[in-house]
DNA sequence: ATCGGGACCTGCTTGC
DNA sequence: TGCAAGCAGGTCCCGA
């Protein structure tokens, strides 16, 4: 259930496992995820697992060889299970590593993918990508520059990876909400001023989100750690018809490229 | 260049 | 109870 908070939490859950590691070798049962399981992973032996890291929603294994790149998709996961753990449905993809253990991918609609690129260099994916959400080059001034001329709603705009990676659709809306910015709101023309307010509640909103992420990670390795959601402290994100936090006035729903979104006509303008 | 829409999938909830 | 429609946290790619 992958947003940026659930994909770091992971990254922390996993990491202990694996650093130091020797992955013995890669089990494909589905490799038809959102691109083909990269053929270069099914003859992978014996391989030192230099160092693990996070870029946007991408989990990067580094390799001697060169890097694994795991995304998570809308409805992927990775657990950490003996080696013999009996399989669940979508359990498509098991790295196996040299203590008994393995990283087992599971993704019910697998649109999350399991790449492998060899050598030094980036995957082509991770190429465009813009600025990360909780790093000092992610400002309101770049949000600003960035828009200026820009027609699409203010939403769209910053669940644009290019434009700052991360910001899901609960998070683009919750941030929006901190920082009283309606959503369809063309992005050009919004102030400077409003833009260092909404770079600002981005970053409150991931940061919180990925500690709350944290709070649940000491099951993460057990069966069925499904990473808690802190739903409670969401304050726009599936609530519209129900009254703002703030003013009382009943949410609105309205829907950005195929996403719904939430918002309060009162408090975002 | 920018924008909106379609596409990729399964599973759960809703409504007739 | 059964079945179809609608919706779900992502993001790439296409045509206008």
């Amino acid at each position: 259930m992958p947003e940026l908070p659930e994909v770091e939490t992971t990254l922390q859950g996993i990491r202990p496992h694996l650093e130091g590691r020797v992955l013995r070798g890669v089990d494909v049962r589905e490799a038809r995820l959102r691109w083909p399981v990269s053929e270069a992973l099914y003859a992978l032996k014996d391989s030192p697992v230099l160092g693990l890291k996070r870029r946007a929603k991408y989990l990067l294994i580094q390799l001697a060889e060169g890097q694994l790149l795991i995304h998570l998709g809308m409805s992927g996961t990775l657990r950490v299970v003996e080696a013999g753990t009996p399989l669940r449905k979508h359990d498509h993809v098991d790295l196996r590593l040299d203590d008994g253990k393995v990283l087992r991918f599971n993704d019910p609609r697998r649109f999350g993918t399991v790449l492998f690129q060899a050598g030094d260099d980036d995957h082509p994916l991770l190429e465009k990508l813009g600025p990360e959400p909780l790093g000092d080059d992610f400002t309101g001034e770049w949000l600003f520059a960035r828009s200026r001329g820009r027609k699409v709603a203010v939403k769209s705009f910053i669940m644009d990876n290019a434009t700052v990676v991360g910001v899901g659709n609960i998070y683009a809306q919750e941030s929006l909400f901190l920082a009283g910015i309606h959503p369809s709101r063309a992005a050009g023309r919004v102030s400077r001023e409003r833009y260092e307010r909404l770079a600002e509640a981005i970053k409150v909103v991931l940061a919180k989100a990925i500690e709350a992420g944290g709070t649940t990670l000491r099951d993460f390795t057990r069966a069925d750690g499904q990473p808690g959601y802190f739903a409670q402290s969401l304050r726009v994100y599936g609530r519209a018809g129900q009254p703002c936090i703030t003013c009382k006035t009943r949410l609105k729903a309205d829907r950005h490229g195929q996403r719904s979104t939430s918002y309060c006509p009162q408090c975002q303008r």
